[in-house]
DNA sequence: TGCCAGGCCGGGT
DNA sequence: ACCCGGCATGGC
C-alpha cells in the first residue's frame, strides 16, 4: 500500500518527539480488559478513580467483581461515567470470561484472532476499539485499535475521509504496517498522546504539534 | 459555565 | 448500511 512510507515516518516522528509510551496503563491483562470498557467516551482520570476503587478493596478480580451484587459495582465504577450501562458491560465480559477460561483472562491467548476478535464483539458493550484493545494491550494479538484520536488526525492529514469506518481504518494501517505487536502497541499510543495534547476536538495547536511537518 | 473525554447500543430511516 | 439519541462523571 502507498501509505506505509508516510506512516511508518509519522510513527517516528512521534516516537522520536515523545519517547517510549509504555501502554497500556495497568498491572495486568485484566485490568488492561477492565480499563479499556471503562474508558469508553470517558476521561481516563475517571477510569483510574474507579480502577482504585476496585483495587484498594482488593475486588479487581473477575471472579469478585462477577460475584459482588451488581448495585455494589455500579457504585464502585461510579466515578466512570456511565455507571449503569458500563456494569452491565462489565458482567457481560465477567460472564465471557468464566465461560470461555474459567475467570482466567490469559486462557484467551490461545485462541488465533481470528477466532477469538468475532467471539468478544458478539459481547453485548464490547464494540471494535474496546474488542482491539482487549486483544493488542491485554492479550498480545496483533489486532490495531482505531479511535477518535485516529480518525481526527488521519482526517487532518489528508490520509483518511469522512465515509470511512472503523474497519476501513484498521486496514489501513494493518495493510500498510508489518504486522508487530509492539508495534501496533506503540502507534496507537503514540496517536493518543499527541492527540491528548495538540489535536483536541478544537485544534489550534497545529504549529506546536510534532506532526505538523505532515501538514499539506 | 458549558464543553469535552481513548464508544456502544437500539431504534429508526 | 448509515444516523441519531441516550448514557454520566469530573476537570478545566
Amino acid at each position: 500500500m502507498g501509505n506505509s512510507k508516510v506512516l511508518i515516518e509519522m510513527y517516528e516522528t512521534m516516537s522520536e518527539s515523545l519517547g517510549p509510551s509504555n501502554w497500556w496503563p495497568g498491572d495486568s491483562p485484566f485490568e488492561i480488559a477492565v480499563g479499556a470498557i471503562l474508558v469508553q467516551n470517558t476521561n481516563w482520570a475517571n477510569v483510574e478513580k474507579a480502577i482504585d476503587n476496585l483495587k484498594s478493596r482488593h475486588l479487581l478480580s473477575a471472579q469478585a467483581m462477577h460475584e459482588m451484587p451488581s448495585c455494589d459495582l455500579v457504585e464502585l465504577i461510579r466515578p466512570a461515567g456511565y455507571f449503569n450501562i458500563k456494569a452491565k458491560r462489565l458482567v457481560n465480559f465477567l460472564e465471557f470470561l468464566r465461560n470461555e477460561v474459567d475467570y482466567e483472562i490469559e486462557g484467551l491467548k490461545v485462541q488465533g484472532l481470528d477466532e477469538l476478535r468475532p467471539k468478544m464483539l458478539e459481547v453485548n458493550g464490547i464494540g471494535p476499539e474496546t474488542a482491539d484493545a482487549i486483544l493488542l494491550y491485554a492479550l498480545e494479538k496483533p489486532s490495531f485499535v482505531v479511535d477518535a484520536y485516529t480518525f481526527r488526525m488521519m482526517g487532518r492529514h489528508g490520509l483518511a475521509w469522512e465515509n470511512m469506518n472503523y474497519h476501513d481504518l484498521q486496514a489501513l494501517f494493518m495493510d500498510a504496517l508489518p504486522e508487530d505487536v509492539a508495534l501496533y502497541n506503540e502507534y496507537h499510543a503514540l496517536i493518543v498522546r499527541v492527540g491528548k495534547e495538540w489535536c483536541k476536538k478544537k485544534c489550534g495547536l497545529c504549529e506546536n504539534c510534532p506532526l505538523n511537518s505532515f501538514l499539506n
